[in-house]
RNA sequence: GCCGCGGUGGCGGAAUUGGCAGACGCGCUGGACUUAGGAUCCAGUCCUGAAUAGGGGUGCGAGUUCAAAUCUCGCCCGCGGCACCA
């Protein structure tokens, strides 16, 4: 077994007291940035799952660094948020005392793998020298117009008292106590990212993301091309006004239905009405979210009384109200056509509405039709297909001023404050007239003020509400008594801008030197968990573009490629968790094998992309691996092995190095280091057949396995002979002409069955290729007494022949 | 329901401009060395078969082709996301 343990304390500590991965700002090289998305230090420590996409961007920093790159990698924390407000309630311990513990616990752990981070440029999101920086950027988008303030609905547990979170609330009911939540207006500060919902989806096409993350971005943007169109109210000057993808339905709407939030049925609800939508918004508004949806199979709603107008035939058509119309889309309202939408289907069968026919082709008694078709019963629109009548209405109803093409999104504007402590202030006060002031910059940050007590408010406020000595103030310019705002920005915040704050991580003037900025973005590789493929990454690429046309960075967008690493499940294929008992601690597995053995495991497991199972026997395998390879190169005693010598390779040996490295630099540019790994196994399980191992070709071969395997590689490096670091010498390159064979076996078909094989010389005729391939004895057997119809060669692969 | 990804030995996985399926690793079997081995080394290991003969085989069923894990069509199953978005 060899002395991991001893070799990775060493180099270790030899890479921190040489700087050896010191990111230089501005250099000849060309630069490489990658970043891994930075971690929340949990109180759990870190898990098996963390590591390895830290190793895998480890892998190619290392890489990139041997191949002539200013590389930049660097390492952080994401430490604000809920768990660390949730155990001071409990243990009255400051958050701030909690995240440093964890974050110490966070960075041994991390240390122990080896990782090059530059810990130079380590950053803290809590540290108020870092959210300054996110108070400020906060404040360029208030100054933008982006940020605002509404009543929003939220999750409020009477019986707690306090706001929750979408993920602290399970089936409508609070994840502690599981006490009852109700969705209660409240005032939010709100972020305009709707404003760049056109250009977060179309710069989508300017990076390299997986199809799958893409996929899901410009769902949850949700573009839909259509119209709106105005109704009136019958008997009223009202209109109401309706977005929909099918105008050219429109002969078709039977009835409308608006949102039970809608603000019509606050004002022209005629009195015998009014009780009875007013009971259907009550039962409304006690359903969570997915009582709306997912359990909602049958549809529900009330008459509300009101008629509207059809504007293009002069029906008067019901209004009625239901919660299958969501008030936060389009306009929160819907002209409904039966015949073609399957919800409206639904709702009309049930409540006995008309179902009109407008467009021929299916079956309306059975089912809605919302295929393609002839426009029929549509009047100036009859006979025209649904493209060209989807042209025509939209044109008619500009031109009567009742209607207009529009494009609607699903992304709503970002909720971005939170009820709670833990959390950046908003750099903001306001005055006793309700006045939004923002801090001066100079006067940045607002520091988050200690806390006594974190219970919550009780009034839903956050637990800063409590402290009136910081709320409350005079202003030394007016005089005017002010107070400071007591909600605090949601944990995206930091991870927002984190990536630009890495290039200069203690400039106090400005967010980031924009001379840097130029130099080292956009990030070229981002590999974080699928888990942020929405939310965060929306967030960020929101942000980078704001502050893109503020001017201060120069690209529109921040990441140029992203990829997910797999999640790993315990050996039991289940995702790990305390409860199944079937987590595996890191430290444990490093202190058995070592980092270079944990390293190398995860990233021999299969492709980083792809979920798979733990498997500790599995580990034996790689362990054993490099106790091989160490044992090439070093004897029991510590020397080097007398087998390596000044000798010239021969040429197998030589081929087998040069594909070695072919392969190794070509996975490794493709991520695929399981395959990679797989290489170096073959080349060790050759070369340690030889009795004498030429020097050239062995040290080729440490520098393939360094990215991976960094301290076992720099220990024989050095053991070579070698005084400098293994981190900075040039790459392997590989000779186009040794990869080749001269000699290849070709298969022999006879009818698509192989019945043969026969080695040839490299790229012989076709004519010689059958020639031999007839000579096969076996080949023989099959194609006695029968003619042959047709024979293919494949040069280099297969000779098929056809025979009857 | 919709969108995306996937299904290959006992297990993790290789191989997709169509060209010898199962690389590499685990596990298992046998052997060597040993007081011992859960260390190390050697051999074997998709199924069937005495076989270095044949036959079968990449979720299922069709198709295209000299040739299909790979391409086409229709299903089944698993995972992830979204979920009344008008």
């Amino acid at each position: 077994m060899y002395p991991f343990k001893e070799i990775e304390q060493k180099w270790q500590k030899y890479w921190e007291e040489n700087k050896t991965f010191k990111a230089i700002d501005f250099s000849e090289k060309p630069k490489y940035y990658v970043l891994d998305m930075f971690p929340y230090p949990s109180g759990a420590g870190l898990h098996v799952g963390h590591p390895e996409g830290y190793i895998a961007s480890d892998i190619m920093a290392r890489y990139k660094r041997k191949q002539g790159f200013n590389v930049l990698h660097p390492m952080g924390w994401d430490a604000f948020g809920l768990p660390a407000e949730n155990y001071a309630l409990q243990t009255g311990t400051h958050p701030k005392i909690t995240t440093e513990k964890n974050i110490a616990t966070f960075r041994r752990q991390i240390k122990s793998f080896g990782f090059s981070y530059d810990w130079e440029r380590e950053i803290n999101t809590t540290d108020p020298k870092y959210y300054k920086w996110t108070q400020w950027i906060f404040q360029q988008l208030y100054k933008m117009g982006l940020a605002y303030q509404a009543e929003v609905a939220v999750n409020w547990c009477p019986a707690l008292k306090t706001v929750l979170a979408n993920e602290e609330v399970i089936d409508g009911k609070s994840e502690r106590g599981g006490h009852p939540v109700i969705r209660m207006p409240m005032r939010q500060w709100m972020l305009k990212i709707t404003a760049y919902a056109d250009r977060l989806l179309k710069d989508l096409d300017l990076v390299d993301f997986p199809d799958s993350i893409k996929e899901m971005q410009r769902n949850w943007i949700g573009r839909s091309e259509g119209a709106d169109v105005d109704f009136t109210i019958f008997d009223s000057d009202y209109t109401l006004k309706v977005f929909t993808t099918r105008p050219d339905t429109l002969f078709g709407a039977t009835y409308m239905v608006v949102a039970p939030e809608h603000p019509i049925l606050k004002t022209l609800i005629p009195s015998e009405y009014k009780e009875a939508v007013q009971a259907y918004q009550m039962v409304s508004a006690s359903k969570s979210e997915l009582d709306r949806t997912e359990l909602a199979k049958e549809k529900t709603g009330v008459f509300t009384g009101i008629y509207a107008i059809n504007p293009v035939n002069g029906h008067k058509i019901p209004i009625w109200t239901s919660d299958y119309v969501l008030m936060s889309y389009g306009t929160g309202a819907i002209m409904a056509v039966p015949g073609h939408d399957q919800r409206d289907w639904e709702f009309a069968r049930k409540f006995g509405l008309e179902i009109i026919e407008v467009i021929s082709g299916g079956d309306i008694t059975k089912e809605a039709y919302v295929g393609d078709g002839v426009l029929v019963n549509s009047q100036f629109l009859d006979g025209l297909h649904v493209a060209d009548s989807q042209r025509k209405i939209i044109d008619w109803l500009t031109e009567k001023g009742i209607g207009q093409s529009k494009v609607q999104y699903k992304l709503r504007d970002w909720v971005f404050s939170r009820q709670r402590y833990w959390g950046e202030p908003f750099p903001l006060y306001f005055d006793d007239n309700n006045n939004i002031h923002l801090i001066d910059e100079s006067k940045l940050p607002l520091v988050l003020p200690p806390l006594e007590k974190y219970e919550p408010s009780g009034t839903g406020e956050s637990p800063l509400a409590n402290l009136p000595e910081w709320i409350d103030f005079i202003d030394p310019e007016t005089g005017k008594h002010c107070r400071y705002e007591t909600n605090t920005m949601p944990q995206w915040a930091g991870s927002c801008w984190y990536y630009l704050r890495y290039l200069d991580p203690d400039n106090d003037k400005a967010f980031c030197d924009k001379q840097k900025e130029n130099y080292w973005m956009p990030v070229d590789l981002y590999i974080g968990g699928a888990e942020h493929a929405v939310l965060h990454l929306l967030y960020a690429r929101f942000w980078h573009k704001v502050l893109y046309d503020l001017g201060f960075v120069a690209t529109t967008e921040p990441f140029m490629k992203l990829i997910n690493q797999g999640m790993i499940l315990g050996e039991d294929g289940e995702k790990m968790s305390k409860s199944r008992g079937n987590v595996i601690n890191p430290d444990e597995v490093i202190g058995n094998f070592g980092a270079d053995t944990f390293r190398i495991y995860e990233m021999f497991m299969g492709p980083l992309t792809r979920v798979k199972p733990w498997s500790t026997s599995s580990i034996d395998g790689v362990f054993r691996f490099l106790n091989r390879v160490w044992n090439i190169f070093v004897t029991d005693e510590g020397k080097t092995s007398p087998d390596i010598q000044d000798v010239t390779p021969d040429s197998s040996t030589l081929s087998l190095l040069h594909k070695t490295i072919f392969k190794v630099t070509d996975d490794i540019e493709n991520l695929r280091f399981n395959t990679a790994i797989s290489q170096m196994m073959i080349f060790v399980n050759e070369i340690i057949k030889l009795p004498v191992k030429p020097r050239s070709v062995m040290q080729t071969f440490v520098h393939l396995l360094n990215p991976f395997a960094p301290h076992l590689t720099e220990q024989i490096w050095n053991l070579l002979g070698n005084s400098q670091s293994l981190a900075y010498i040039d790459w392997p390159t590989y000779d186009p002409d040794l990869i080749i064979d001269e000699l290849v076996t070709l298969a022999v078909q006879i009818n698509g069955k192989v019945r043969g094989t026969f080695e040839i010389a490299r790229d012989s005729t076709d004519q010689d290729c059958i020639e031999n391939a007839m000579q096969l004895e076996n080949v023989k057997r099959y194609i006695e007494n029968l003619t042959i119809v047709k024979t293919v060669v494949i040069k280099n692969k297969i000779v098929s022949i056809v025979v009857k």
